[in-house]
DNA sequence: ATTATCTATAGATCTATAGATAATGC
DNA sequence: ATTATCTATAGATCTATAGATAATGC
């Protein structure tokens, strides 16, 4: 239904265009477009993983899977941007984050564990990106280490020389924790996996 | 190339169907057949995901696709039963398993991480799951609550309270570092992950 | 002249079903 | 008579490309 919306609106505001197939559009708003798939795709190949389809992604941005090739050739280079454009997304959500209980308790949430078309890349492609391209896993490796960096930046015992092995696995416990809550079918099993993970990291639960 | 063996093999046995197109098999045949299928999926989905298709299942086993669909109905069911096949392969291998660490140190290993279609379901489809069936969702945590239960009966802490606490949180690290192990193209950091996460589940690395 | 977009379509695949076949097992 | 298996095929769906279109931007 959004599709259909984009669509109408897009023809709405150029009323000269309407009985007519095909358009071209402006720089500005061929941009627009870009950026309206790529943040469609970030989200359709979180929720549902990297064998969403092109037209699907393209018809949630209210365009055809035509633009989707003309704008970044195959569906290899769209899901690459598209992890990418998740990955800095992230990033800003977390940058406030100032202690690893912190980070456990907005990570570990019931909020994140339902909505993983906003949530964490890594949490929803983990098991999906050994199968996918070069350029996504190499995306995907590089949104690891910035968790990890942020991760060994608010660790608790900043002093240790363990920071990183602690960072390393206090990011293997989150993802974890995220993805087997998803994944089971017990709500009750899935809250106190979530709980039990947090207080392991330290929060209050 | 295994494929075209086991199809040869078959009409080996028979060689009076030689020219014939089909043939119906015996109970014990088909027994046998129905095993193969159910081997070659539950080795196939963990290394591919659950997209794999039941026409390459099929021939992987030596069959077409046509004798899956006998046997199993459809793919929601053959997928269903080849995890659970698999989850009961898990439970055998890790049964002897008599400490924390020594579970830790078998789960997250190299041979673990380059080897899913013989390894652990839970980190092989784990980000899959919330999109598959309820079937399999439902075999799928049945395999998630043996793992937690094998994981407390082996806890250090035994007499804790949080026995189960410290099992679900100790499951979650074995199954996230297990899934960024693979997921990371980079191999230094892949081992960095294993070794870290070994550490800190008590392992001596 | 360039180019973002659409339409049409090719060529793979994929799940599932229908009908034929022929041996099994009663 | 039953049934495990195969063949053929329907009907979706998916990635990708070619060619047309028409406004942009020089």
């Amino acid at each position: 239904m959004t599709v259909a919306i984009n669509r109408v609106k897009q023809h709405l505001s150029r009323p000269e265009a309407r009985t007519t197939k095909t358009m071209r559009v402006s720089k500005e708003k061929a941009a627009e477009n870009r950026e309206r798939i790529l943040v469609a795709a970030a989200q359709m190949f979180r929720e549902r993983g990297l064998a969403v389809g092109v037209d699907d992604v393209a018809a949630a941005a209210g365009l055809t899977h035509g633009s989707v090739y003309s704008q970044f050739g195959s569906k290899e280079r769209l899901a690459a941007e598209a992890l990418n454009h998740a990955i800095a997304g992230s990033a800003v959500k977390f940058a406030k984050v100032e202690s690893l209980a912190d980070y456990a308790d907005r990570y570990l949430s019931m909020v994140h564990r339902d909505r993983p078309g906003d949530g964490c890349v890594v949490a929803a492609l983990g098991c999906d990106v050994p199968r996918a391209g070069d350029a996504t896993r190499k995306t995907f490796t590089d949104g690891v280490r910035r968790m990890v960096e942020r991760l060994s930046r608010v660790g608790r015992k900043k002093g240790r020389p363990q920071a990183e092995d602690d960072a390393l696995a206090a990011a293997a416990m989150l993802v974890g924790g995220i993805i087997l809550a998803r994944a089971v079918d017990d709500p009750d099993l899935s809250r106190r996996i979530l709980a039990s993970c947090r207080a392991a990291l330290g929060a209050e639960g």
